[in-house]
DNA sequence: GTCTTAATGAACGTAAGCGTTCAGTTATTG
DNA sequence: CAATAACTGAACGCTTACGTTCATTAAGAC
């Protein structure tokens, strides 16, 4: 699924069984030092110099490896976008959908999603996508499909589920998956995007995933149909 | 309030009564020419010859009367927060507070909020400042400030009015606030940042509205205390 | 008219960063 | 050992855009 290796293979034209192999780690350094670099920087301000500095590794080989800059960064974000559906894809759990109540699942639920939503990486991965889409169009549609609505989705099937179980009255998953993630979340990513608050402790993202599923089983509870 | 021209004036040891007049209609086509280039390439990629052209002004009258680049994009934010502040300055209309059904006067207010939240203008300013955040510390908070910030202030204000009024129940104004306003806008301003939707229809965003004050009231109504 | 400042356009020096080239070194196969 | 290919570091050419300088013209005050 990962592109950035077949794009990587691509420039070799037989798969070369004789000379000095390449060393799969520098790979590995490259891209970490690419997702730092970009995420602190932005595009354009990132130079390829950091990047090998970081990497510790020289600027010839990443473009060797990793053709130019362009190339790189979206080898980059492809690379995100396949450890979020890999993090996003297991993320229903319902094999106990029958032992635990429902506000509890929800909390749980909630509680992986949120972690995974406001970690730093996502958050950067955004913004720094959202300046960047006008010059990477199909890589912003990627991520947004990996990302928010792989996410919604999983929520909705999820809300999908238990009304069929009669624990919600929800008529429209996708619309209630919004309102659950938005209560939820409320402003954090915003808040934390411009520095006015610092990444949340898990005590706190507790508390914000027990009042959102609280004002949610308000609206979409089976006693409030 | 507005800095640029005080910055403007700063280079300007006395005020010259004498010799050819400043014209004011430059600077204005430079800060709208600066604001959408800015808002439409970001910082970087932003070139000073670009704005000049698109002002109908030369290159040199924008150094002399904005300073570099950096003292430029400052100017622009802080117009764009001054307008934002203005905007929202008057947006609590409870002058009709006691002859209209609380419902209604929620729905008015929140077509109001998000017509203006949702605003192509208001989405590429938090983009792009959400990018050069690190290199423009102050600027980002004083947007926050002037923009959620303030909304949610407002937001919260009305709240605790109704509440007064024993028209809802509302324990924590802020908190319910950020309830609010994501129930209103949900996922809408991230799809358009990613250019996964159209900026909304005034119709959809009186769906959008109603929608979410009918959520709203089933959390924190009189009735579901 | 004169004086003073604003605005222009063209040209300039400068700096940064991209992507490349090349000679030399390191690792692996046979 | 020889052959091959990955990797390195330094140097290079090139482009771009910043910010400045300068001669010239435009516009108001006196």
């Amino acid at each position: 699924m990962s592109l950035s290796p077949a794009q990587n293979e691509a420039t070799r034209p037989g798969v070369a069984s004789v000379g000095r192999p390449r060393d799969p780690a520098k790979l590995n350094a490259i891209l970490e030092a690419a997702k730092e670099t970009f995420f602190k920087n932005g595009f354009d301000a990132t130079t390829i110099e950091e990047i090998a500095a970081r990497a510790k590794v020289s600027k010839v080989t990443i473009y060797n490896r990793c053709g130019d800059k362009t190339a790189l960064f979206e080898a980059m974000v492809h690379r995100q976008a396949d450890t979020m559906l890999e993090a996003l894809g297991s993320n229903i759990d319902d094999s106990d959908i029958d032992y635990k109540p429902l506000p509890d699942r929800l909390n749980f639920f909630g509680l992986r999603l949120l972690s995974f939503l406001l970690h730093p990486d996502r958050i950067a991965l955004e913004r720094i996508l959202a300046t960047e889409l006008p010059s990477h169009p199909g890589l912003a549609r990627r991520f947004f499909a990996a990302g928010p609505e792989k996410c919604r989705h999983n929520v909705a099937q999820f809300l999908a589920k238990a009304t069929d179980h009669n624990e919600l009255s929800v008529a429209d998953p996708t619309i209630a998956a919004d309102d659950l993630i938005c209560l939820w979340k409320g402003f954090t990513d915003m808040e934390i995007s411009f520095g006015v608050r610092s990444p949340l402790q898990p005590v706190e993202i507790e508390d914000r995933v027990r009042r959102g599923t609280q004002s949610f089983l308000k609206i979409y509870g089976v006693s409030a149909a």
